[in-house]
DNA sequence: GTGGTCTAGACCACG
DNA sequence: GTGGTCTAGACCACC
């Protein structure tokens, strides 16, 4: 079953987003494997303290690109083969440190300046 | 003048903190000084192919911040001293690196790999 | 729930003043009370022929005052208590005698005049 | 010359329509006659502190109801008969009186207490 | 030309 | 269905 134990829903963006990328990053870290049950959209919805709406919109989303399927009155499971895992973690790093670089050249960061950043904050949340 | 030529509005955020966060980061990494003159309403609006309000209430924010300064009829203006210049930087970075260091360990980077993307990516795209 | 059957809109001052204006003139005159549920956005502006948003400015504004407590997702409620209510209505009566005895004035009618016109007028407009 | 000594502008309406108003006041109660000369336009707006365009505004409509005549480059003059004053006074009190009774009424007001108020506020601010 | 405000329509999260 | 926000266009007062 796929655990939201770690989504801290965050103000700045639509939460259906938000709950659609957790899982795609899920998949792409490996924790949400092929196959893998969701919990269904009124459990999570509770859970999570969210509108059910919300949820089911990002579930819907999320199979109309085929990453999971959901059987009406059914549970929804994750359908993920070895390529769209390997397409989707390429994506979302892309995507990622697209964003990441721009904003701290913005900022007026250097490439060293940004290494050691990130190196040091890592450290610091590490677990 | 603060020119908005390196400006690539991009989906998934409001436009208007799109324009908040690029003069803010500019004023951060120096390339936006205090007493420069910012575009009219109008033109920066119809050089980014938006509405006036759009740009109106990012600037409005920013003077909110006291980081801009507009007066009915007349042009508006940078007004940032070194204190807030400060705060600006460290308030930027604290927030991207937080939101970096998180969506790379969400999809299951290494801090090595992180470092490692970031690095190559910084590189190939250096002018 | 509120009625805008008597409202009138008139031209020379914004619509959402008049709004606001007409909810605070009901609660002054005790026909909307403490308690009373207020039509939504979509009902009240296809009602009176305008856009939501026009409304939702009014509706802001009186929550602003605490006249009336809005959620999202459920209805508005107006929210009056005694005390508020005596100084709405001083407050109301003290803002339009100043304004009509100014324009009465400044129109060189006099006192004995004036009086006669509205005795006059009011008598004529009874219901 | 007309004189605007006793004009005092008001947020919550145009002020270019207060000067309108300020004037068909003065014609209405007799303090402004036919043939009188009004200040220029650019000595109005020093005089009041605004802008030359805003009393321009006020006078291209004063103007277009031919109350008065303004020649290019030259001074402008009230222009009102008998008949037209006696039109523009029984329009501006039937459009005051209507409002004021609707607004009174709308309070809660009865007509005697309405009366009361207006007495005694009249008498305060007697010069 | 400038910035400020009012009105409008579409979309989001929520019950 | 509800209220809240983002984007938009027109108009106002001002330089």
């Amino acid at each position: 079953m796929v655990s939201f134990d770690s989504f801290v829903p965050s103000g700045g963006r639509p939460i259906y987003l938000q709950i659609l990328y957790f899982i795609k990053r899920g998949a792409a870290a490996g924790t949400i494997r092929d196959g893998d049950e969701l919990p269904s959209r009124r459990v999570l919805s509770s859970l999570l303290g969210i509108n059910p709406n919300t949820v089911q919109k990002a579930f819907r989303m999320l199979e109309d690109e085929e990453l999971i399927s959901s059987h009406s009155g059914a549970k929804s499971f994750m359908t993920i083969d070895e390529e769209k895992l390997c397409q989707l973690r390429r994506e979302l790093l892309a995507e990622d440190i697209r964003g990441i670089v721009m904003s701290l050249k913005q900022t007026g960061v250097s490439r060293a300046e940004a290494l050691e950043l990130i190196n040091t904050y890592w450290e610091e949340n590490e677990i």
